[in-house]
DNA sequence: TAAGGTTTTCCTGTTT
DNA sequence: CAAACAGGAAAACCTT
């Protein structure tokens, strides 16, 4: 199975990045540091922000893997409603904590439920964002959040002028840098690729799930990614992609040898991103954050569910799972466990049977209902 | 630090 | 036959 994933983003500037295909980021590195010893050490900097030392087992290629990022919902916005810094500088310069805090302003202000989003929306640059169209915002945040970002954005955009010039480089640098870079590796230019500096590798095929072929969450994500537009998210398709290669792995894996029962370690998470947004943890566990409000979620803002699950009985709070893997793909990012599988999933929902949060539906596959033990979906409780 | 709750992982067997 | 379903067992992880 060939994919080209992108395995991170090196920033030679803040407005002025390269995006590195996973299989060659090493060797590009390696490269480009012989290349320039200044542009070495801005990789330095950069790469050791890309790539903290946290060790994923799923990562099959020789890099070292990025940070995963952390779901929306675990975070506390220090926004307060208050705008961060982020008001006072052009959009085009914000740094990955601006975008972060500046959508922490919008989802606090629109009280959108937190836990719907994913940080690796998230964690991008203003460079990044500001390629972003308004249809590929409500795509990633939803019709509301996705509206009133796309619509905070071009105002903040507005009182800004942007040009070439706030690179701080010339077009001659530019061009200087971008012959640097294909001289070192113009390997990964392939025919088909702009110049380097333009260089984004979007993962060329998505694995598909036996059952259903259409990830539609993940499909239409990817699928109106334009080249520009795909810098910073490159995390969600990546641990898709690697949570399935995981899982071939694995069951080829488990026909030779056996394992113990139970689950296996973690790996660590140890600094980058991760340690990033530890500051802005809460200290108290976020509510919501059990497998049958997620569930639950997902159902109740039908704009968020890209045909993942439907209800069957809205009243009576039967559900049916559309697309099992999908779901179960995206409970595994919530919870930061890229080998999450429908079986696995299907189990834990199995277990709320005792405890009552739901009830059995016989003889209907991939249909659950909701116990008299959950709350918040009933329509009374939603308004719909 | 310990305990308890909630998954996660794995497995065997059954049903659809 | 493949995919789901059922639960037991045990480990991991998280909150209190």
């Amino acid at each position: 199975m060939e994919s080209l994933a992108v395995s991170g983003i090196v920033y030679l500037h803040p407005n002025l990045f390269m995006c590195i295909p996973r299989h060659l980021s090493s060797s590009v590195y390696q490269e480009f540091s012989m290349a320039s010893t200044d542009l070495s050490l801005i990789l330095n900097n950069a790469i050791a922000n890309l790539y903290p030392s946290e060790s994923q087992p799923n990562m099959l290629s020789t890099t070292v893997p990025m940070g995963r990022s952390p779901h929306l919902s675990e975070i506390t916005f220090n926004s307060n409603s208050t705008m961060g810094s982020w008001d006072q500088v052009n959009p085009q310069m914000w740094t990955r904590q601006n975008v972060l805090e500046w959508i922490g302003f919008h989802v606090e202000e629109s009280r959108f439920d937190a836990s719907l989003l994913n940080m690796n929306y998230c964690d991008m640059d203003g460079v990044t964002l500001c390629t972003m169209s308004k249809e590929t915002l409500m795509n990633m945040f939803g019709l509301v959040l996705g509206e009133q970002l796309h619509h905070s954005l071009e105002s903040q955009k507005a009182r800004y002028a942007t040009d070439l010039s706030e690179t701080g480089l010339s077009e001659s640098e530019l061009d200087l840098l971008d012959n640097i870079l294909q001289n070192s590796f113009p390997y990964i230019h392939g025919p088909s690729l702009g110049p380097l500096l333009e260089t984004v590798v979007v993962q060329a095929s998505i694995p598909t799930d036996n059952t259903e072929n259409t990830y539609s969450y993940f499909d239409e994500y990817t699928s109106q990614l334009t080249p520009e537009s795909d810098h910073g998210y490159d995390s969600l398709t990546e641990s898709f992609q690697s949570s399935n290669t995981e899982n071939f792995v694995k069951q080829e894996s488990v026909e030779t040898k056996k394992r113990g029962r139970g689950r296996p370690p973690k790996p660590r998470d140890s600094e980058g991103y991760e340690h990033f947004i530890q500051s802005k943890k809460s200290k108290h566990a976020p509510r919501g954050t059990h497998l049958w409000e997620f569930i639950r979620d997902i159902l109740i803002h039908p704009e968020q569910n890209q045909g993942l699950m439907k209800w069957e009985d809205r009243r009576d709070g039967v559900f049916k799972f559309l697309k099992s893997e999908a779901v179960a793909q995206l409970w595994g990012q919530k919870k930061k466990n890229s080998s999450m599988t429908y079986e696995k999933l299907s189990r834990a929902m199995r277990y709320y049977y005792k405890r009552e949060i739901l009830e059995r539906v016989d003889g209907r596959r991939l249909v659950y209902k909701f116990g008299k033990n959950s709350t918040g979906w009933r329509i009374e409780e939603t308004g719909y």
